[in-house]
DNA sequence: GGCCCGCTGTGAAACGGTTCACAGAAGGGC
DNA sequence: GCCCTTCTGTGAACCGTTTCACAGCGGGCC
């Protein structure tokens, strides 16, 4: 929250930007400034992509502000969304180490103000630099895990099951407490919603339906809020055993 | 090749060993010393456990000799295996970095002899050797690539598809050429051929007796050879344009 | 030699989800 | 105010895959 807000006044010292990213969150002034030196800015309006699926490009970004969504879309366009990016997160990780075409497609939610940090400058700061290198491991093997995560729990678990865990999930990270629930402080389209959960809208809409019925959920215009978490938590198959 | 031969030999040279590890390669005679310093050996029977998901633990491993899988296996027994592992390759990289649990199972499936090297000792080496803590990055980016790849696959395709898919890439990584056909020098009982397309043994089944009825693929005692590539190709959807 | 175990082969039934085709409501832009 | 777009709601038909239940076959072990 405080680099949300340091983010808002808009900062011109390019190194307290630089900080505000989380792999880079520990460098002292000096090497904030080396690596402000070889790193450029850009911005993007809502909807536009960064990169595409298949690209070549080895540039690093991280993101300043904004949202901005990772997906899959095969020519068949089927869309798989891997995950949302928000200010201090950084993408392009995998192609930067592996060398390879993008494996991902990148686009702009809203409106965004992005670093980027291109291969040929960056590694032989990571060199010079282990512990960012470590850290940027670990963003990758945390990517890693959640994924896995996922596959499991998309391949064992019916939609409720996933659509639950989902929610309760997004009450964790974007959950604002209130009068008999918790309100989901997000825009949630069910299209959304089935794009995180691999579902079709219509099998969200189904889910929804039935929890808003049982009293589990409220829902008002695209905001969820959350009723009964142990309603959820039981679906999700979190409490029995 | 030249390191499988090299491992046949069982050289007593740590160094030697931890140089057949691909990411170690490159490294010098000191730097393997200190490496070599602090690897500790590990020796596996056949389907025996070298950690489970969940398990707490944070030492990477490094496998010297035998084939191991990597699968997942939630409560409700449904196993799904991310990899097979041989001499060269590493494991356990996830929990080395972002320091939680383990988060799959690794097992021997043929009687293995393993490095391994613990996050405390292994960590301080990776800052002082850069480009090794850039290697591993690089694995676990490609990793990242093949797992959301196979997610595309598996959400996207038919089982045929798949199934062909992962049948051409066994061609490519262990096809022998031979009269007619190239064989797949592995054993490939049904059921994992199902565990690695993520379909059942019956669904790999039934698809297999098609190709063998149509004469693309031949089978004998578990050994897959494919006669007719094109035909794989074609269902595998890298055919039609 | 006999028995068991792991692997293969097969078909019927059930299931979970998608696809498709609509309809209606809410909000924003001009 | 109107229109257009985005989002929600719903039911019927369809489809790929799993589940289950069974049969046969071969090889290794004692």
């Amino acid at each position: 929250m405080s680099t949300a807000s340091a983010l808002q006044t808009r900062p011109l010292d390019g190194r307290v930007m630089l900080g505000s990213i989380r792999v880079f969150e520990g460098l002292s002034r000096r090497e904030l400034d080396l690596l402000h030196a070889i790193t450029g800015t850009k911005r993007l309006r809502a909807r536009e992509v960064l990169f595409r699926k298949g690209d070549p490009g080895s540039a690093l970004y991280a993101v300043l502000r904004g949202r901005m969504r990772v997906f899959s879309s095969g020519p068949d366009a089927k869309e798989l969304v891997f995950r949302f990016l928000e200010a201090g997160d950084v993408v392009g990780e995998v192609a930067l180490f592996d060398a390879q075409v993008r494996s991902a497609t990148v686009e702009a939610v809203e409106p965004c103000e992005l670093l980027s940090l291109q291969r040929r400058d960056l590694l032989p700061f990571l060199e010079q630099h282990p512990r960012v290198a470590i850290k940027l491991a670990a963003v990758l093997a945390r990517s890693l895990r959640e994924l896995s995560q996922r596959v499991e729990d998309e391949l064992s678990l019916t939609i409720p099951a996933r659509l639950a865990r989902k929610l309760l999930a997004l009450v964790r990270t974007h959950g604002a407490e209130l009068a008999g629930g918790v309100r989901i402080e997000q825009r949630l389209p069910q299209h959304i919603l089935g794009e995180l959960v691999g579902a079709t809208r219509e099998s969200v809409n189904k889910q929804m339906r039935i929890w808003v019925g049982s009293g589990a959920i409220q829902v008002e215009r695209g905001y969820v809020t959350v009723l009964d978490r142990a309603a959820l938590e039981e679906t999700a198959g979190y409490g029995p055993i």
